[in-house]
DNA sequence: TGCTTGTGTTGCATATTATGCAACATGTTG
DNA sequence: CAACATGTTGCATAATATGCAACACAAGCA
């Protein structure tokens, strides 16, 4: 059903835009005639599902993503219940704490919550990053057997740091050992100067996972000794694992 | 293009059915063959607009919906600059504040923030209350013009309670009551038992129009003496519309 | 177990419809 | 004012969405 395939693409387009869209945009991007990327927005807008500002012309998220969104946000309700145990989390770490999900080779960002040191990493929720350089995405990624990392990562690994990983091998040692600690490790291959430690956790009933991490600048440890920041997140993962009745926590 | 507006009929049906869907729904509700709708939904998955389930089959809202809403959002960021305010207002008059903007004949629900009575009425965000008896939405329907107000609502009106408007013509009287008012009431017109008052502001800059609107129970006061909740409603009008470049507000 | 029923997915021929072209309308820039 | 960019509409043609079967699978039941 190519058509809705192309819908779909002009809303991902939408998302990276930064939330607006022009016809020429989706002309563009989608190589169709200018006439048929009018029609297909004019299409999704009639359901309310983008809206066209009647001023700039420019189309933009409509009320039914919203209500779409919660619909995701019931489904994926550890995200509220998590809010308390990530600002203490957040508050005993003094750096930020993040919550996310994977989708495809990528882990989307459902929740920040800042730390109080003056200088904060954090991203908007919604935002995508690269699952084989995150510590959330190796976290996630820990729980898949090798053969569907292989199907999932085919080809090289794009790199945003000089320490990123690019090869599939490399990745999937850097699991295995994920999986004998106990939790992940990013040092400084999403952003330079910056590590972090994620846990993942699931949901027994609903099989549904999420990974929690905590990121901080290398600057604001001058000795190096994360433990204590990894200790904490333990300890989040004991006491938030065994309120959804995660496998690993609850016995 | 009638494939992508079937595509955003099912979504629709999704958020109505409560956030999942199966193909059999899809192919009783659009009218179309199992297959058809088969491969409808395989689309929207494809891209991440929906997600459906290994175990179970059925579809439910997937990422790339979190990531449209958090666009919308960003147009609506009053909503987030509301949340203390809002906080303040519930307080105040110890009753549940509520935040929605127009869509169609129709008020969407973006937030509710509880009040400190035992009972509290309130709904989730994302949920759609018929404009016409509700005090947000007549809130907002006082800000468009007359003809404006007949086109959307040809026909009858729907009832939801003894008390409700049910002729476009004593709609509209209502609303020209509110203009003068300078907010609108619903009384026991949505709810039985249940009164609100609400305001609408505008921002300025953006031409976003949103409403507030505070909802008490009838035998939370017994000697019917609301005008403490109005002056509250006021006040937060005059605080809050200021910020956002309410042009009632600010001269 | 064997039978029935309900449900989701795939191959195929046909008819629906999505597409590019062109033209027009409108707004923007130099 | 000219030149350009952009959004929208009518139309003929090519692309594709659709229903019909048939199949696969699971659940309920005698």
């Amino acid at each position: 059903m190519k058509s809705i395939e192309k819908a779909v693409s002009a809303l991902q387009l939408m998302v990276e835009s930064g939330g607006e869209l022009r016809v020429g945009d989706v002309s563009r991007h989608l190589k169709v005639n200018r006439s048929t990327a009018s029609r297909l927005l004019a299409s999704l807008a009639g359901g309310g599902l983008i809206e066209q500002d009647p001023l700039t012309q420019r189309y933009g998220p409509g009320i039914l993503t919203v209500q779409l969104a919660a619909g995701f946000h019931r489904k994926f309700d550890v995200v509220e219940q998590a809010q308390k145990d990530m600002e203490a989390l957040a508050r005993e770490t003094r750096h930020t704490a993040w919550l996310g999900v994977l989708s495809g080779a990528e882990v989307v960002v459902l929740k920040t919550v800042r730390g109080s040191q003056p200088i904060q990493f954090a991203v908007e929720p919604g935002h995508r990053l690269p699952a084989h350089a995150a510590a959330m995405g190796k976290a996630l990624l820990s729980l898949k057997p090798d053969p569907e990392i292989r199907e999932l990562f085919e080809g090289t690994l794009a790199a945003t740091t000089g320490q990123t990983l690019h090869s599939v091998d490399d990745l999937l040692r850097e699991l295995a050992q994920t999986r004998l600690r106990g939790y992940a490790i990013s040092n400084q291959e999403l952003f330079d100067g910056v590590k972090a430690v994620s846990i993942a956790l699931t949901e027994r009933h609903k099989g549904t996972s999420i990974a929690v991490s905590v990121s901080y600048p290398l600057f604001a440890l001058p000795d190096g000794d994360d433990q204590p920041i990894i200790d904490a997140l333990l300890g989040f993962g004991r006491h938030f694992g065994a309120r959804i009745g995660d496998t690993r926590w609850t016995r």
